[in-house]
DNA sequence: ATTGGCACTCACGATCAGCGAGTGCTACCC
DNA sequence: GGGTAGCACTCGCTGATCGTGAGTGCCAAT
């Protein structure tokens, strides 16, 4: 009973049941692929392969389907990326340059995965800490109220309005615009708390409380929990596949609205920032989402990522192909941020 | 056989097979309503409302489901709008108060809606033509890149970048930005067309390309496809509840997604503004939305709005309390904006 | 280690009868 | 003439029964 072989029967079997949705035989399984040897045999490795877990079946007498084990080994040394074919590939890059802005582009970004692994793409806008600021534009609005708008390297425009006590002068705004902008573009806005730090004191006593109040805001809009924003594609995707996932789809659907969830999945993923990261079933310690899987990898900036792109799907999903996808679209989207 | 009395039991009809979700028959409506008179006399009633096509039989031997056309008629002329409770008020309130922006006073809005339906909720951008110029800034990020800048008085923040041939000096750059804000602030977006068309022959030759590439930019983004978002909440809870919606959910996720399907009933349901509109099932003239009803108004400004917002659900959904959640958001939502 | 054979299991689909909610119709009453 | 009572009829739903076939596990043979 060879090792190898059994791997084998383990690739086979989810490939055949990626491909049939239906639990696979022994019988299938050899007329299927070219494994060499009898039904009989194959029973045997499938006996085994269940023991270490790595497979299951639904019920006695019903072929065996791959578990959250098995897909696990299959993705770590089974499986080899498909690459996109030629067509594909212009394909993307043409509709991401396309975007005419940030929001249209993470749109298309989030629309193109969806559409190429017919599952649901997640993205997540760069995030604000990790992006550099470009430019700061302090606008007076009505009397005592000011705009603070802040716009990223990465194209993000955050912007909050702030009231104030007193109205600032329009050379005291102007001064404060020059020196923020002097201090803080180009560089990341999460050492920005740090570089603010002195600046009130170099402002005159009556200017301070201005300033204060402005770097405050700045430090909020970094701190805040919607500096994360996600965004979703391709839900009905789910639906689609006939009896495919059909009954248990409301927990999916509500997982996938739960921003909480999403975000900390990401985040948990985004240890491994380069390269595609996987999550299969239970790993995503998710209860609406035990038969879920995510693909993610990050995008932006090189070495490490500003953001997160990825493909959720069933378990039983392509995962050569949704990792092609998932690579592929990061790259054309980091291509096009970076432009 | 009282025109009055067939009515009544067109609402009571409806008023059942909204709570109970199946098909109701005469004894169960003389059991539930004090109409005082006999099952049989209903069944004539029923007949004369099968006749007049508000009422069918899925099978013979059946109870009978409202048609299309008997919502349209129980909308029209048979409800009530039931008011919320005033804690409900409150909260509503409270959380869309804390918004700190409009990316955020959007999203809390449709999820709020969401929550109060148990159904899906859509909100529109407030649209930029409709709005009003706040500021619109220049900045020069780059040798020859010009970031555009939109902000509007309902919180938008539009930009865009421009490649341009030559660089232009920082001073052409300020006089462009003092101009334009002098001649924009203040007014509707659709009316720039006309405000700045003239606006290239008050500078000198060399700066005209320079001018003339700003406007032109400021006139696309408003001809952009794009200048019309719109974002969804409450997808999963098309899916709560059951058998109830279960098989054909796929078609309805995909109709959802297209964001012009969507954009198209909101337009087309925006003739009457201030109002509450209400869509049902073939009235949607969708294929995959033939079971959905859509509940929309407008929000934000007096008179005519800036832009929808609605709740999505099964044409066999409680109307007036639909009617009212989806007015009360509106409500609070253009008071925020206002504010 | 592999294979052929064989008994066993069990989900699935088809068939069928009984049940009951609901209808339409007709004759009757006020 | 409108309302009511009674009655025969329809038909979807439920549950039971049963055959079928794919698939398994085990064992003896190679």
């Amino acid at each position: 009973m060879s090792e190898d072989r059994r791997l084998e029967v383990l690739r086979a079997i989810v490939e055949d049941y990626v491909q049939t949705r239906e639990p696979v035989g022994s019988r299938m399984l050899v007329e299927r692929h070219a494994l060499g040897v009898s039904p009989a045999t194959i029973r045997n490795d499938m006996a085994a392969l269940e023991e270490g877990g790595y497979i299951a079946q639904p019920h006695t007498s019903a072929g065996r389907v791959p578990t959250d084990k098995g897909y696990r080994l299959f993705v770590d040394r089974l499986s080899t990326v498909k690459p996109l074919s030629g067509p594909e590939k212009r394909a993307i890059q043409a509709f991401l340059d396309e975007a005419v802005d940030l929001d249209d582009v993470v749109d298309r970004s989030v629309r193109v995965l969806a559409q190429l692994t017919q599952q649901v793409a997640v993205v997540q806008y760069p995030s604000l800490r990790r992006s550099a600021m470009r430019h700061l534009e302090l606008v007076q609005v009505g009397e005592r109220r000011l705009l603070v708008v802040i716009i990223t390297d990465t194209g993000r425009v955050e912007q909050r309005t702030l009231e104030l006590a007193t109205a600032p002068t329009e050379q005291v705004v102007g001064e404060l615009r020059a020196r923020l902008n002097a201090l803080a573009v180009g560089h990341r806005l999460a050492e920005l708390i740090v570089l603010l730090a002195h600046l009130p004191e170099a402002f005159e006593p009556e200017a301070r409380p201005l300033v204060v109040a402005v770097t405050e805001i700045v430090e909020e809009t970094l701190a805040q929990e919607s500096e994360e924003r996600i965004v979703l594609a391709g839900t009905a995707n789910l639906a689609r596949g006939g009896s495919d996932f059909t009954r248990s789809l409301g927990p999916v659907l509500e997982a996938l609205e739960e921003q909480v969830v999403l975000l900390r999945l990401l985040t948990e993923m985004a240890e491994d920032s380069t390269s595609v990261a996987v999550r299969i079933g239970h790993e995503t310690q998710h209860e609406g989402l035990t038969e879920t899987s995510f693909v993610t990898t990050g995008y932006g900036g090189d070495g490490d990522a500003v953001a997160r792109i990825g493909s959720i799907g069933p378990t039983r999903m392509d995962y050569p192909a949704t990792m092609a996808s998932v690579r592929a679209v990061a790259r054309y989207l980091s291509r096009v941020l970076a432009g």
